[in-house]
DNA sequence: CTGAATCCTTTACGATACTG
DNA sequence: CAGTATCGTAAAGGATTCAG
């Protein structure tokens, strides 16, 4: 599918690169792969995504809502309620961030034995 | 395989974090998913992977190196000659890499547009 | 050819305080 | 509850020069 692997570029206007420039971030995988399990609202992602910081959390949503990635639904009552969930385009998006989480949890003991070596290296 | 999605902790030591701390940069994705079409020498990045600096090419090669997951190969000959390629552990890594490009260059029509219209927005 | 070293700019991020 | 605003630091990245 990818065509001709031998020979393209991986400049900027290169799909690979624009992708990265969506979901690249700190923060951007988590909180998507938060949202696959379904609708979230503001408190969710700081009680299930210790360290991000409600200007990152903030800044993150936004800019996935401008994307049109996530949707972003504010209940006039008091106290507020905003729910996010994610578009359509958003539940396809997820797919390959799901499979880095995947890897990621079935290749724990590696990664963990790097990120400690890593980590003295400092 | 990622246990009990509906309430685990997205943290510094939860095994996402650790990889994205491991491949989530700027040029990892890209020098990764290069070397999984076979070795290649120091120059073959920096002309595939237009925009990279030598000082990040030679960065990035460096950390994945010592985290196990390239191969460095010098040759001492003049002129140089210095090859890099995936270790076992490499080649397991580039898979979700890989599925991160494949989706992209499948979706790369919506990827343009969302891309142009962020730039603008500066 | 394959870097190392340096300087500099930009961006990301975090901490804190305040608000409807 | 769900943010906004501001400030400050740290990290990332780029440009350039030099070298075996």
């Amino acid at each position: 599918m990818v065509p001709n692997n031998k020979q393209i570029l991986l400049g900027a206007n290169c799909p690979m690169r624009q992708m990265l420039d969506l979901v690249g971030d700190k923060w951007t995988p988590p909180v998507l792969y938060l949202l696959s399990s379904g609708t979230k609202r503001y408190t969710d992602f700081q009680r299930r995504i210790p360290g991000i910081s409600k200007k990152m959390l903030t800044q993150t949503l936004r800019r996935l809502e401008s994307a049109g990635v996530v949707n972003r639904t504010v209940y006039p009552i008091v106290p507020p309620k905003v729910e996010y969930n994610l578009t359509p385009f958003g539940e396809k998006l997820i797919e390959p961030i799901a499979g880095l989480a995947e890897w990621a949890w079935q290749n724990q003991e590696e990664l963990k034995l790097i990120y400690e070596r890593q980590k003295l290296k400092v």
